[in-house]
DNA sequence: GCCGTTTTCGGCCCGACTGTTTTCAGTCG
């Protein structure tokens, strides 16, 4: 049970209470005490009732529930509440425009227990004729129900690794086990988490597995050879396959790319793929690639229809990599709602190997995000004055650089004076609200913010999240262009959650010369972790060291913020 | 349910935006 686990039960059994009418300032503390309970820097699990009762918004009755669910993964008033509602009604949940007041409603009014229902009622245009509803809401409803079911079956490559890795693990005692298919290349979303065991007895590997709990096989889909099935909880599917010694290795290469990629040919007209086929066993994945006559591609750039020809272009060694980055910019602090102090994101930096770390805390209009008014950034800029004095002094060349993550306003404007925006090192320029745009409407209120002096990065360029929400639709030319325009840096987000902008334009923004920074978002000290993901994307679209910003070292980095900031 | 006292009750409560309205409820970050 993580915090984030256990805030999600307290938030969960918040909007169940709601839709049963249950009383709303309790309702509004069990809310109120998971929104609390998101910055606090200690595990939970770990906390004893006495000490939980200290955090704010958690008294008696929070604090024994933080504490049943850390023992128990389960909080027994929710179990009950969610025998009373249809697991349907649940997923409307995530149907963004729908909260618990509209759910309540279709549930109550028209009946609706299934996402199936919602549909049928809003095609039938039912929904529509309800008090509070009109067509746009029903419109709304049917085009999220669409990408929902487009992204059903799928997790995020961060719950993704982590099975992986965990079956990796438990697997190992069966012999040598390796990681293939998504996992390997690095999808950002997956559906199914593949892995290979080398083994003679693909008996004893089945019944291991079917003596595992957390996994259920699909006999029919299943082979000797193939156990399939999947992982409890969780729509994605699992394929554990075994291959004697003589063929692991290259169904490791043929079970690591798509099939576009491997019947690429070779000067001689041979695939990849029939040369993994035909190759002697034992041969590493770089003899394929150079028996078929064609340069070596990395795993995870194989579902890049460029791969080849960004491999003509350029040495694997270019691609950047973990250890290539100096720095992080983007990053938040307990002055808006980061967990932990500027501080100890800094230490933490240092720690991980880097010489800079910057902050970009939430602006004004974030007020749900405690976003820092002109006179808290003059405090905050002189509480990182203090901090950089003591590096100094103690003789240590690592800096904390001053930013801000600036709201991009309906009309494009960012959310200070040019005054306050003179006075970071760099801005980086994000849309927060209103979300919900034309192309055209989002294009241009980005492009007001890439032409704005003070905008130094364009942050989470789409706004998706991945598999919950689409982000609204820009013309990624257009803004890619005037980035290059106006010396404007593009993000990548690297929280698994976002991945944004995506790694299909790395490409079009390294022929314009474009500067692309892997910014971890980090709202907490591990946060800056999200980097490794950021990294992987990166490398799926060919991103190089020398165009990675946020690999510039310290001194290239300081000289490059105040050219820029002299323009 | 939590909090903070004018201390065991009485008041809690972000604000912009959207889509629905015709003055505002519901949602969201």
């Amino acid at each position: 049970m993580t915090n984030s686990d256990i805030i999600d039960i307290l938030e969960q059994t918040a909007k169940l209470l709601d839709l049963h009418d249950g009383d709303p300032f309790r309702i509004r503390a069990f809310s109120s005490a998971a929104f609390s309970l998101d910055k606090v820097p200690v595990s939970l699990t770990e906390q004893y009732v006495a000490e939980l009762t200290k955090l704010p918004g958690v008294g008696k009755t929070i604090a024994n529930a933080v504490r049943e669910i850390g023992d128990t993964g389960h909080l027994a008033e929710l179990d009950g509440l969610l025998a009373q509602t249809p697991p349907g009604v649940i997923d409307m949940f995530r149907i963004k425009g729908l909260g618990v007041k509209k759910i309540k409603t279709l549930w109550q009014e028209l009946g609706i227990e299934t996402l199936r229902d919602l549909r049928q009622a809003s095609e039938s245009g039912r929904v529509a004729a309800i008090k509070g509803f009109g067509e746009k809401m029903q419109k709304n409803i049917l085009d999220n129900l669409a990408f929902l079911e487009s992204q059903a079956g799928k997790i995020r490559m961060d719950k993704a690794d982590r099975l992986a890795t965990q079956l990796r693990d438990e697997l190992s005692s069966l012999g040598r086990v390796e990681i293939s298919g998504q996992v390997r290349q690095r999808a950002t979303e997956v559906d199914t988490v593949e892995l290979l065991v080398e083994s003679d007895e693909p008996v004893a590997v089945q019944s291991f597995l079917n003596g595992h709990t957390g996994l259920t096989q699909h006999r029919a889909d299943s082979s000797p050879f193939a156990w399939r099935g999947q992982a409890d909880g969780s729509d994605v599917r699992v394929a554990i396959l075994t291959y004697p010694a003589n063929q692991f290795d290259q169904q490791l290469f043929i079970r690591s790319a798509p099939e576009a990629h491997l019947i690429e040919k070779g000067p001689t007209g041979k695939t990849l793929l029939q040369t993994a086929l035909q190759i002697s066993p034992h041969n590493p994945e770089e003899a394929i690639y150079a028996q078929t006559g064609l340069p070596f591609v990395v795993p995870e750039m194989r579902e890049n229809p460029q791969a080849f020809a960004w491999a003509r272009q350029h040495q694997t060694d270019d691609l950047i990599s973990w250890d290539d980055l100096r720095g992080t910019v983007h990053n938040h602090s307990t002055w808006s709602d980061g967990q932990h102090t500027i501080q100890q994101m800094a230490d933490y930096a240092r720690e991980i190997g880097l010489s800079y770390f910057g902050i970009a805390d939430h602006s004004p209009t974030a007020s749900y995000a405690n976003g820092l008014s002109a006179e808290r950034i003059r405090q905050q800029q002189a509480e990182i004055d203090q901090i950089n004095a003591d590096y100094a002094a103690q003789g240590i060349a690592f800096r904390v650089l001053k930013g801000t993550e600036s709201d991009i306003l309906g009309d494009g404007s960012l959310d200070y004076s040019n005054e306050v925006l003179s006075s970071f090192d760099y801005v980086v320029a994000s849309v927060h609200q209103t979300l919900s745009m034309t192309e055209e409407k989002a294009t241009a209120r980005l492009l007001r913010a890439i032409e704005n002096p003070y905008t130094t990065i364009l942050g989470h360029a789409t706004g998706r999240l991945l598999l919950a929400r689409e982000g609204y639709p820009i013309d990624h030319r257009a803004i890619i262009d005037a980035c290059a325009a106006h010396n404007v840096v593009i993000e990548l987000n690297a929280s698994p959650y976002r991945l944004d902008m995506d790694w299909r334009w790395i490409e079009y923004a390294m022929s314009k010369g474009v500067w692309i920074s892997i910014n971890p978002d980090a709202h907490a000290m591990r946060g800056l972790l999200d980097m490794h993901y950021g990294v992987y994307a990166a490398r799926k679209g060919g991103l190089t060291k020398d165009r990675t910003f946020n690999a510039m070292p310290l001194a290239g980095m300081l000289v490059w913020l105040e050219k820029r900031k002299k323009g």
